[in-house]
DNA sequence: GGCCAATTTGCAAACGTTTGCACATTAAGC
DNA sequence: GCTTAATGTGCAAACGTTTGCAAATTGGCC
């Protein structure tokens, strides 16, 4: 009914505790024959490690807690999927928290449980708090923004250059009135995206307007695409801050009869899966996640290598993905 | 730089550490002198108690292993989010399993972490590695699969009656050459809806035939809905065992230049997110996960209660929802 | 066989909590 | 002020591991 614990096993094969303890740590130095012994009477009784004790004393757990966003935004779906594959490589566990209202809830459960370490891929996060987690020797890789906060390091995308492709592009293909649509800043992300867009926008001369989404849900951002698309006079390319409200704008605009992309352009951002469907074929700029993951678990091996080594901020290049809703380009160019 | 234990806290407010343990825990008695110096003592020096160590002493954790499949499949993306937001409504954290090719790898994860409970949505489970999680007094609950193994606890959708209430929609509305798509029984719910479907349709006197797919991922099913939709005589309405395949047969019907519903009647099955939105609304049977999810938290809870209780399967029903795939009702039904 | 080094082993102390038990304190009742 | 009961407190043993240290075993070499 309870647990098998070392001492059974050691019991059972006739060593020590402590001979056990080393057949199952990884450099423990045991003899073949104890090494048998002790594998034979584990495997009968059916013995395993508690990995709570052994991370009590070792002070590592194996564990990684991830504070993320919620299922229902397939961006964090798409983030978690690839992370936790690449943590299950490595032989990684992962502790999932949710970015609640209470940012740093999820910090503090990486605390209490004893994570090696925590990554944030949303929310709010308190100076006050990871200054905690710091100091608790807890290391911090935030996902998807930047924060100047002493031992945190970052990993993100090259979100202003994102930006400049995407005007880039429309402006190739002919656009003229060009446009953004996005939360207003509300997000790092967004803020970022914005400006590299605006920027190389206007550098080309083209007119630009911004219009800002208020709400986070699908409703929320085809209404903003509605509001959007019956300004006189109406934009011709419209860069989304990311793929679900690029979809969302789709839709809305063939709602409205436009015909996307001749009358309309559309550039989304992350690339998720459904952009690639046959009733969207939306043009994005891939945001290869993959890369971001492994950007992650280096800066952490290295991090716990080293704990006081100097921060770091990588930023992962985009690439533009053309699909169906923008025009070809145009002979002229 | 290393941890504050409850040590540190005793000396600081002048008491012994069991002092504060039982300030720190559920119904300990202290006096509220005490009390007020622990916590002040425990506020300045940032306490916050090892879940570890807590853990190994009780026997609890507040931990919850889940075993779910990759997020790109949305279903499994919606019950882990309402999973995931049931648990912190509770308190409980989450460990993620990714159920990968050895299904049982979530099982021991489970247990070396001394979880309080798994709860298994996918993936295979090995009667071996269930009964020995049950001997180790882990509580086992099956998500969407029943599976008669002692201890083990199942909830799970009332898939056979879903699969009658499409075909009586089907009925209802007119089709005629009824269609089934799924992956043959290749997943336990598959089976289930099938045969619901099936024979409800049969004893409608209709006639129905099952299109396999071949595959998990998008493009297999459009195949499968391809080769279903060049049949001859073609069919009228079709049942697909979920809505991601329901979703990609409306595409590729739509490609083949059939219109839906006029032609071709479309139901689903679970009523993700994506089903609603304008350029699918697919009509579907909703399965009601909030509901599943606290189905199963009830289960766990009176399972800790008293763990040689007698297992028992729940069944939730499920509830048409009829949108733009079907056609409307006839008039002379 | 004897000597030295290298390897394997066991003991016991940690890791940070909780909790049964016994003692000390306080409160209440008369 | 005494007894009785109720309440709060500290000690020490547990929970299941790992690991430094010293002792014991092994093996190699002459």
């Amino acid at each position: 009914m309870s647990r098998v614990t070392i001492k059974d096993v050691a019991r059972e094969a006739g060593v020590s505790a402590s001979a056990v303890s080393r057949v199952f740590t990884e450099g423990g130095s045991a003899s073949s024959q104890t090494r048998e012994k002790v594998m034979a009477a584990a495997e009968h009784l059916g013995y395993r490690p508690s990995l709570l004790a052994r991370g009590l004393v070792r002070n590592r757990t194996n564990l990684i807690t991830l504070v993320t966003g919620r299922m229902n935004d397939p961006f964090d779906a798409l983030f978690l999927d690839q992370f936790s594959e690449s943590l299950a490589e490595r032989g990684t566990h992962l502790l999932l928290a949710s970015a609640g209202p209470s940012g740093e809830a999820g910090l503090l459960q990486a605390l209490d449980y004893q994570s090696d370490a925590v990554v944030v891929s949303a929310g709010t996060m308190s100076l006050e708090h990871s200054e905690l987690c710091v100091r608790a020797g807890l290391p911090i890789i935030l996902a998807g923004r930047v924060m100047a906060v002493p031992g945190v390091d970052c990993v993100l995308a090259d979100n202003s250059d994102g930006g400049r492709q995407a005007a880039e592009l429309l402006r190739r293909v002919g656009c003229r009135r060009l446009a953004y649509l996005g939360r207003g800043g509300a997000t790092f992300s967004d803020g970022e995206r914005w400006q590299g867009y605006n920027s190389a926008a206007a550098a080309a001369g083209l007119t630009v307007t911004n219009q800002i989404i208020e709400g986070r849900d699908d409703t929320a951002a085809a209404q903003g695409a509605a509001a959007l698309l019956s300004r006189d006079p109406r934009p011709d390319g419209v860069f989304c801050s990311n793929d679900s409200i690029a979809i969302a704008a789709l839709e809305t605009a063939r709602a409205l009869g436009l015909k996307v992309p001749d009358e309309l352009s559309i550039v989304g951002f992350n690339n998720i899966p459904s952009t690639a469907r046959r009733s969207f074929r939306l043009t994005t700029l891939n945001y290869p996640v993959k890369r971001v993951v492994q950007g992650i678990l280096a800066l952490l091996d290295s991090r716990l290598d080293d704990p006081r080594r100097t921060d770091e901020v990588r930023r992962i290049p985009t690439q533009l993905v053309v699909r169906g809703t923008t025009r070809q380009h145009q002979p002229e160019d």
